[in-house]
DNA sequence: CTGTTAGCGCTTTCAC
DNA sequence: GTGAAAGCGCTAACAG
């Protein structure tokens, strides 16, 4: 069964050419002849000759693999599938393939198929890094000149490109809006502080208090694990404190979805009697609950813009670091139906 | 910036050895001596020696290349993720690292990217295939001697192994339910009637009316898109029937969903008036609905076992096609709390 | 325009 | 145990 892989040398010599011609054609070169292009084609297709990249690689100094890498912290997330997507979709188009990891959340196993990924000789990385991943763990990769472009969560000091979202603007309009509703006690509930993605969201929450007069109540900040349940637990404390908040913008939609289901269990109807905003918007994207603001980024096109600046920076062999920042939009979803009101803020 | 790749001969070099010992410890053989090993070693490590697996890989005759390739109708359905998911973890254990491509239901795409994954050398392939995958479409992979598992979507005729999930018992069983339930008109709602997966079902839910003394009624059987949306429409059209159903199979969870939406739009409420019961359970899993019973299959053990199988086939050297059927549950959900019942059919 | 000739970085007999 | 040499399938100068 195993058929002996045929080359180069059986087609120039069915074809009665030489190996280089073969390769000429292989690679559309303008160099060859017409006919003879039309005949090494014919025996190529009649042969079924497959190209070997692993060897045309290994003789081009530099390593064109036409493979890109993509490694995120938790492909079980919708959010990150899609990102995926994205990625997937510019990949493909540019004849690239990629190789696709998902760490779980574990820099060890992080660091294994980045390594992994660069002895397959990746010529580009996408990766959302594990939580607690360090500089260093992606510095040997753009110390050999790979370009790496960090999406949705930074790492702060690592001289690689990135591409976030707007945490801040997200937040602010956020809060903005609950505002607008004639909430003052606001909250933010859920995510774990000790991430980027917490602080620049939080930032962007106490910047829109302070445009607002409203003075920041440090016991109205409260943490949680980033899941539904976590959103519960959230709330749950919420609603205990003395002077409770009428409103609260989640961490994410798990922690919004979470944060409804625990108002529910206190007799309090998300919407009407809390008001609740949540971040991102996948899970809110596939299974449409009704009523629910968010706080909405697109993480198919953030995979695509990703996917572009990398292959700029390989095309152009130019690393040099890019921070861009994705935009994101409110979407205000009234019980009557879905309103949107966009909030566009876009660097780059 | 792009620093030279630096290779075996400048370690050995380094090391005071020939390429030939810096090979051997490589790859960990026990010809070597011990401190000459502990040398090598150390240079390797300080020199920030990468190695070059393309090379390798062209020098061994057969293709190790460890890589294999995934590719997928639909990464944007966490089903398909979470298998991605349990592939991922099998295969990174091994050593191996994972091409992972999209189709979005595309054969031309799904041309492209396995012949694309072809050129790369890849050592095996799970294929979840785009709708309307002809077994022509795997014919030069197998021809080739290269492991094939189909997974989810079965493609008649082709020569290659596969793993589906059992979606006759999985349909019986969710029938038998809702016989015992009480219900006699049990309605077949949503999905392509086109695809094997379908069929598949559909046949289990006959079989199961049968074992009731339940007479097949057609009209029962409402198609659409296998979508939430499908599932409103599904719905839509049997509670206009003249005799209506009292209950319902449908095609997957996002009928289902669709099928409680469009349900209380006509004020009746799901499990209460109406049982229903989905296939899948990813969605499910997520979003945690309550009351919902479903028919569920793990996809990452898919995923997992799909990969068990291929890793076996690819270094046994034995592709001889090999047809698994994965188990289903069957999920049943009480308000009161959930409440399993295991419905456990296998072969293998 | 096409053929010849060297390698890319690695593994692998086969001597030493 | 370790080194020398050949060659995997391909591309890249050069000649012709």
């Amino acid at each position: 069964m195993t058929k002996e892989r045929i080359t180069v040398v059986e087609i120039a010599h069915a074809a009665g050419v030489s190996k280089s011609t073969v390769s000429l054609v292989l690679q559309g070169s303008s160099l060859v002849n017409e006919v003879t292009r039309a005949k090494v084609s014919a025996v190529i297709r009649e042969l079924g000759y497959v190209y070997n990249r692993g060897a045309a690689n290994l003789r081009q100094s530099n390593s064109k693999s036409k493979i890109i890498g993509i490694v995120v912290n938790d492909l079980t997330n919708s959010f990150f599938a899609e990102l995926a997507v994205g990625v997937d979709d510019v990949v493909q188009s540019a004849g690239y393939v990629q190789f696709l990891s998902n760490t779980g959340e574990s820099v060890d196993r992080q660091r294994e198929v980045i390594a992994s990924m660069r002895e397959h000789g990746i010529s580009g990385l996408i990766v959302s890094p594990a939580r607690g991943t360090e500089p260093a763990d992606l510095k040997p990769l753009v110390a050999s000149g790979i370009p790496v472009v960090v999406v949705v969560r930074n790492i702060q000091g690592a001289k690689v490109s990135s591409l976030m979202s707007d945490n801040h603007a997200g937040a602010s309009a956020a809060v903005e809006h609950l505002v607008a509703l004639g909430h003052r006690r606001i909250a933010f509930l859920g995510g774990f502080p000790d991430t980027a993605v917490f602080a620049e969201r939080l930032v962007g929450y106490q910047t829109a208090l302070k445009s607002a007069d409203i003075a920041f109540d440090a016991s109205l900040v409260i943490s949680s694990a980033p899941s539904r349940a976590g959103g519960v637990d959230a709330i749950d404390r919420a609603v205990r404190l003395g002077d409770r908040p009428t409103a609260a913008l989640c961490f994410n939609d798990a922690v919004a979805f979470g944060v409804c289901d625990g108002l529910r269990a206190n007799r309090l109807e998300p919407g009407a009697d809390f008001g609740v905003i949540g971040f991102d918007d996948v899970i809110e994207a596939k299974t449409a609950v009704p009523a629910l603001t968010t706080v909405s980024v697109d993480p198919q096109g953030m995979g695509r813009r990703a996917a572009q600046l990398l292959l700029k920076q390989i095309n152009s062999g130019n690393a040099d670091p890019e921070a861009l920042v994705g935009s994101v939009r409110l979407v205000v979803r009234e019980s009557s139906g879905p309103a949107r009101r966009d909030v566009e803020k876009r660097t780059a």
